[in-house]
DNA sequence: CAAGCTTGAACAAACGATTGCTCAAGTCGT
DNA sequence: ACGACTTGAGCAATCGTTTGTTCAAGCTTG
């Protein structure tokens, strides 16, 4: 049986309410410091740790924080993760992680937010407005959304996606590239609006007109990106920008079959910056994005909110630069 | 304020007992049908949900399983999730994952395991026996481990590496590859262990010797088997079986650095296969492994165990198959 | 019509902690 | 030496459920 506050009571005989303050470092009752000295020392010979179960149930807090996250295997997720855990840890928090893919029945906000077991969840999902207001709806305790906006609700943490994509047109019009096309993301998602957006901003600044042709809808996968890119090919871009690293990566596997050459026919940059940038070839450039501050902040965010504090909306995480590696180089002439 | 069980109660004036049994759908008690309506209809109206907290503090039992893994970024896990999710779905238990680097100081086996927040653990790690034993010695709960083994320790369900491993020499050799090296895992751990077995086995089968110089530890990060690839560029092997599919990315890298040309300098095969396999260049040949179900049986086990049953232990999930791609061709004469 | 069954529901005791209050003994000032 | 504090600890209610037990009616039976 596992040993509880009246084990370690029995042993150190005293009252479980003394263990208990003894244990919390409860400061507004004094205890003489001998009955602490055996009350601590019952505790440790029983190897006694509390249930947090009980805890919670009477306090109604459980310390923990959720964060569901709609993919794995983008690599932005495992990044703000770190960034999330960093936070609660530093926060004395848990953090739990929970997997809800995009359009999946599974009620995990409900079972969340509804069974008391966490205090607040940062919520990342690729789910579209409507189908996230609908989750989040009923949502009984505070949450923060992570690298997505949803209109007239919550808190936001994001990246500055469009100062990310103006960044890379910047980087491919700086080497003479001026058909650059665009694999967007999901039409209608805040970030593929934000990313058209900026590569727009770049295009203009460097006096390339627009051209709808040159964009393509890839989604986040790398067969969206490889599918983008097929119905680009005939355009004939000298460079790519892909909304994210596996989009790109996608494409460039497309280039390859196709026989040309990266970056010496054409060039190709990414969004996000990750180890598997490195493991293409050529090894992808790519904007390098805070996206374990992200994390760190959406969890700072929401304990603050979960503690009554009323925090300040987070202005968008500016990108943290430029990585250049092998996938860009000058236009071909 | 949230409803309670007394809140419905009161509303359909009734005790709470009732309107438990009525809500869990217990048995053992009859209850006249226009009650049951009037309990069922009063928690619709109120939108009651039962406080998990309390359950479980009450039934002991939280219909939790948490699942330890120590990195996001090895597609084997994102995999071996989705499987254990499914799992916990279909006997109705939640998933909570945690995720716990390896040699990190933070206590997430004992936070969870003494908590009592889950009925028992999924862990995988990439610790040194010696740790995750002591890791795991005061673990209060059942616990499966996850694609590795413990010696005199636990239920394990793992891959069976050692036939892959052959497999991969197998496709090798019948291309006339001769002198193919062994980019290896964790010198001692278990899947490294199998996974050099089988290779020698391959070797042996087709009668060619073992030389030692030819197998470099890369451990399982892309930079170590970028490294261990650099030691061996030397050797001039004309074949590469990483011990990961990430590893064999780095060698890959290494290779284009060197000027060398895949497949037709050298060739290179990975164990394990996901999506970032056609995401290289070029795309990469591979064994796949059931990961998923992986997960899915650990999780099954795991579930299993909870419920006092006494499993069988689960043998090595045998290889799915070669998926032969652009890295792997003829031996260069 | 009294005794014994059913039926259907209420009572009440846990589960393991936290925390406001009460209270006995010792200390101090006068 | 007596009342007023202080110190140190115990009492008991409570968090929201679950579940074994009791119990009042209504009904059957002989």
């Amino acid at each position: 049986m596992r040993p509880k506050l009246t084990d370690v009571a029995r042993m150190a005989g005293v009252d479980v309410s003394t263990v208990s303050r003894v244990l919390r470092g409860e400061e507004t009752q004094r205890i003489r410091s001998e009955t602490r000295e055996r009350i601590l020392e019952s505790a440790r010979k029983l190897n006694y740790s509390p249930n947090t179960l009980a805890q919670s149930l009477r306090t109604s807090r459980t310390r923990t924080i959720g964060l569901v996250v709609p993919q794995l295997d983008n690599p932005v997720f495992p990044s703000a993760i770190r960034g999330a855990e960093k936070a609660a840890i530093r926060h004395g928090y848990s953090l739990l992680i929970a997997h809800r893919e995009a359009g999946s029945t599974d009620a995990v906000y409900h079972r969340l937010s509804h069974g008391n077991r966490v205090d607040g969840l940062v919520v990342a999902s690729l789910d579209d407005d409507q189908l996230l207001r609908e989750e989040l709806e009923g949502a009984r305790i505070p949450f923060v959304l992570l690298n997505r906006k949803l209109a007239g609700h919550a808190l936001s943490v994001v990246l500055d996606s469009r100062a990310a994509a103006s960044i890379a047109v910047d980087h491919l019009a700086s080497m003479g590239h001026r058909r650059i096309a665009h694999l967007a993301g999901r039409p209608g998602g805040f970030n593929a609006g934000e990313r058209l957006a900026g590569y727009r901003d770049g295009l203009k600044r460097h006096g390339i007109a627009f051209d709808p042709a040159l964009v393509a809808v890839a989604g986040y996968t790398a067969e969206g990106g490889a599918a983008a890119m097929r119905s680009l090919l005939a355009r004939q871009p000298t460079a790519v920008l892909g909304a994210t690293l596996v989009t790109a990566a996608g494409a460039m596997a497309v280039l390859h079959e196709a026989g040309l050459q990266i970056p010496q026919d054409v060039s190709v940059i990414g969004l996000h910056d990750a180890p598997v940038a490195t493991m293409l070839y050529p090894p992808l450039t790519s904007v390098k994005m805070p996206t374990e501050l992200m994390g760190e902040l959406a969890a700072d965010l929401l304990i603050a909110l979960v503690n009554g504090a009323v925090p300040q909306p987070i202005a968008p995480l500016p990108p943290d630069g430029l990585v250049v590696r092998g996938s860009t180089g000058p236009v071909p002439r």
